[in-house]
DNA sequence: TATGAATGAGTCTTCATTCAT
DNA sequence: GATGAATGAAGACTCATTCAT
């Protein structure tokens, strides 16, 4: 399919990725412009189509490329074996936080491409998404040592609402991020703070 | 300011506020028509122009509009005198389903511009959120009464919790509702599923 | 439906349909540009797409155009209570000849146009043509005199004899058309040349 | 000049020049993409252009290599003895058919060159077939005995209408067949009408 | 001989905005 | 106030042709 692009100039590859997702990332599907990349990347406008078809296929394969990319990092990272949610949800959260830090515009067009909806690549995208929850994310956030929970709660719910406690941490970190510097971030504070709320979360729903 | 627009026959007011508001919900600013917009509406190329002097001043006058719009309902129908965290959002979760029933597409307006990343209106609307954040926000999600939870937990971090519980909860509602057509949903249902939520988590941080 | 053309400058008009033909003709339906097309008519390239929404549209809006110019003609030069065959035909042959002086552009785009095989306007232009062959065709070259023929020959097929070998005259003259200049041709030698073609043919089938 | 081309495995010349006239025959001079001729051929773009330097080149030699091709079809199945028009009008009819039997495609790219009117290559092909006529051509629509005519008309004009009669005659029938299969035609019903039109032509101008 | 990556001018079409009426 | 004709830059994409390998 993208063999064309697969076997030029490794360096090459990486400057028209890098230049895309970066487009994508600002502008969404709709008004990123092929223009510009090709500017971006430094290549001429025929070669990006010689590539890659059209601007659909373009977007799919950045998104599949970054997508893979991170699933690898995730499996390398996390400790299968390790079955309480708190310890799974601390790595989750420093993993997140390197990612970040070594590829902030990647992790930025991952995380747009979720709000993305233009009607040309919508029904790809939640295909691809519906098929990354069925096993990726599945396998991170569930599976869980379901011993370890107070005994007259329903534990399914539990499990959501810290969930959707990390999440709303994360976005108001990423907040915090746009309006700050990389640099001007301290670490170390981050994660004690989200281990203040993981905590406060294991004395809830814990034995 | 727009005062050229506030003058004219509310009837067609409405038109245009319904028009542009739609476009905009459906395609985004940058996607969205100024054609199509005068098209549904039923009034001439310029006369848009006229009122609104560009498609930015127009976007941002219907943001404007249907947020105060929003504030007005939300100030008739909140009991401000209730300071019981969990029986504010159980009405704040009521209210939200109303609205929603009642103003579908401008909900979908006022919920798409908090993801709306075109340059062009991306530092407008930023400000106005931060203003709209440190007001009624504030006052919806805050001055509870804190003498209720539990005394060896830090009670803000606690908020932030049932905050962002509570907009999970709300997301994935909404996701349901997009397979869904809006009469296969069960009012009674959803509430009762956020009850439960609320219910675990006054148990975790009330006394 | 092309209501926003008709309503403008009939100068301005002429210039569109005049620069538009002209290309048309020339090059077929594909390889025309409309950048030419503009540029030869001094107007803007949006709006020659405000007139009419494409290049289909405009090709088939010259096409309707200056069919129904010719259909006019047609009508008002052919005296349609004369039923003998070789006088109608000394008709044609003498309006065609009027045409081609007066018109030269733009009987080529309707002579090329029969000849189109762009898959975009195919379909449109074979219902055209159906129904014209179906209606003014049908009329001119039907509805003859059959008494003056002679009585043993099959009538219908003289006809088209006679169709057949006014129409390769006619190509016959604009082949030497084109590699002369319109002023060294002399027009009475070419109808004198018809007339003893069409006498012959009469001499053949008449009584 | 092709002696580069020439040189190659037979097999691989054929692919080339099945996939070119048909390319050009479907879609004309412009509109055929040297793309999708080399996908067809199974061989690279750049071969393409090292056997015939450009497009253009590979049209006339496509061109003069099928014009070839048909004119020794015709030189071996014309029987120049026979001087009589009309047998030799029956001749060529029959063997039209023949080759429209065997080679549909290259026959369609031979016809449709006579209308090409590309800019590019209008000027080559009016040259070539400018010697076509002036040769092949010219033989094979001459050279009759005049001694069958009768004596008061003008044989070379009587001629010229068998000529184009026969045109007309087969343009019709080319009609016939893009809307039917060629198996549905009935070559017998065909050709029995052709010989009726020869015939009245026969009486017509035949002592 | 053979490959196919690379070029960039050219294609049609859309768009927000202006301005004479 | 109200109209809609007019602009031209920018959009995605195609194409014949070249050239290093």
């Amino acid at each position: 399919m993208y063999s064309k692009f697969l076997n030029v100039d490794p360096e090459k590859q990486e400057r028209i990725i890098n230049a895309a997702s970066k487009e994508f990332a600002q502008k969404g599907y709709d008004n990123a412009s092929t223009n510009e990349i090709v500017k971006e990347a430094g290549i001429s406008k025929g070669l990006l189509f010689h590539y890659f078809k059209n601007k659909k296929g373009l977007y799919l394969f950045i998104f599949d490329y970054l997508q893979e990319m991170f699933r690898e990092k995730i499996y390398e990272n996390i400790n299968w074996n390790e079955k309480d949610l708190f310890i799974r949800y601390r790595e989750i959260g420093l993993l997140k936080f390197e990612l970040i830090k070594s590829y902030p515009e990647t992790v930025n067009f991952i995380k747009v491409a979720y709000l993305e909806d233009s009607n040309e690549v919508k029904s790809d995208l939640e295909q691809r998404q519906n098929i990354l929850i069925a096993t990726a994310y599945q396998k991170l956030f569930s599976d869980f040592d379901h011993s370890k929970f107070k005994e007259n709660i329903d534990i399914n719910k539990a499990i959501q609402i810290i969930f959707w406690s990390m999440e709303g941490f994360a976005n108001q970190q990423q907040e915090k991020l746009k309006a700050l510097s990389m640099d001007q971030v301290n670490p170390e504070e981050t994660l004690v703070e989200m281990e203040s709320y993981l905590d406060m979360l294991k004395e809830a729903f814990y034995k």
